[in-house]
DNA sequence: CGCGATTTGGTTGTGCACAACTCAATAGTG
DNA sequence: CACTATTGAGTTGTGCACAACCAAATCGCG
């Protein structure tokens, strides 16, 4: 092996980007009854978490730009789920708000993470270990690649 | 809050979600100094292990089905890095060879895995460690959902 | 006030991921 | 040997991610 270091077993950053897509995967089946994919069930994780966001908003706390969230944000809207709003005072900003049927939703979405929290881990400090360690993580990258959006 | 458990801040997948996003804007710029895409990179190192896998053999590698990695690999040959052939035996078959521009680019890439290591983790240990429990969580995740390919 | 700079959301184009499907080649069975 | 089932790669369609770009609205300075 001439290059021992580019070997793919060893390199953290494959198992990250394979662990994302088993990820959706797993709620894949999940969301499929909500009919939701996995990027929109997390904008609407936001909207249940407090509703009304601008578009910028929405985009932050989700680290998305708008050339993935207008068209995502469209979808949810012909699905029913949500409604844009033009801003009357900066007619620039559009806010987001959960219809009726979004609301509902949300009960119906209330079983999904503790489907999921079983494959990830056996117990719960393993979780909290992991996510914190995650979180460090996640905390150094955003340091080093700032994400313009 | 009417359902905590669905707050975004405790949700392990968003973080994986969110870190595989990072660290795929992490290689962008080392890459494209290389021509490179980040999946395209990885087949790449699968390649400059062994080369000349089938189709299929580079997708369970890889975990990705042919409907990614068909054209995948053709913009890989497009870009004169690799080379396609049919099976002689097995005319159904078709292997994926390494140009020798593509070769070379081996030696160009060596130093990317280093450039993006002190991004990650600040000292040995903590990588093993980390690359260890990843390692643990996508075994039990690819269990419980079996990738078809 | 007038006008250039910034902000906000949107559009376009490229590439990845995946489901569903097609089609040819091969393997297996009666 | 004929015929069906399976395999292997590829295609099509949908959606996400992101770069580059655009237009309109607002801001701010002279």
């Amino acid at each position: 092996m001439a290059h021992p270091q580019l070997q793919l077993d060893h390199q953290l950053c494959f198992l990250f980007h394979r662990i994302s897509r088993d990820l959706t995967a797993a709620y894949r089946p999940l969301l499929a009854d909500l009919g939701l994919t996995y990027p929109q069930y997390l904008a609407m994780l936001v909207l249940w978490e407090r509703d009304g966001p601008g578009v910028g908003e929405l985009g932050d706390r989700l680290c998305l730009d708008s050339g993935t969230l207008s068209p995502l944000v469209r979808r949810l809207e012909a699905a029913g789920l949500v409604r844009r709003q033009r801003g009357a005072a900066d007619e620039r900003r559009v806010t987001v708000h959960l219809t009726e049927a979004g609301r509902a939703l949300e009960e119906r979405a209330a079983g999904v993470p503790q489907q999921l929290a079983a494959t990830l881990v056996d117990d719960l400090p393993s979780y909290q270990a992991l996510h914190a360690e995650l979180t460090a993580l996640a905390q150094r990258l955003e340091a080093s690649t700032p994400r313009s959006a």
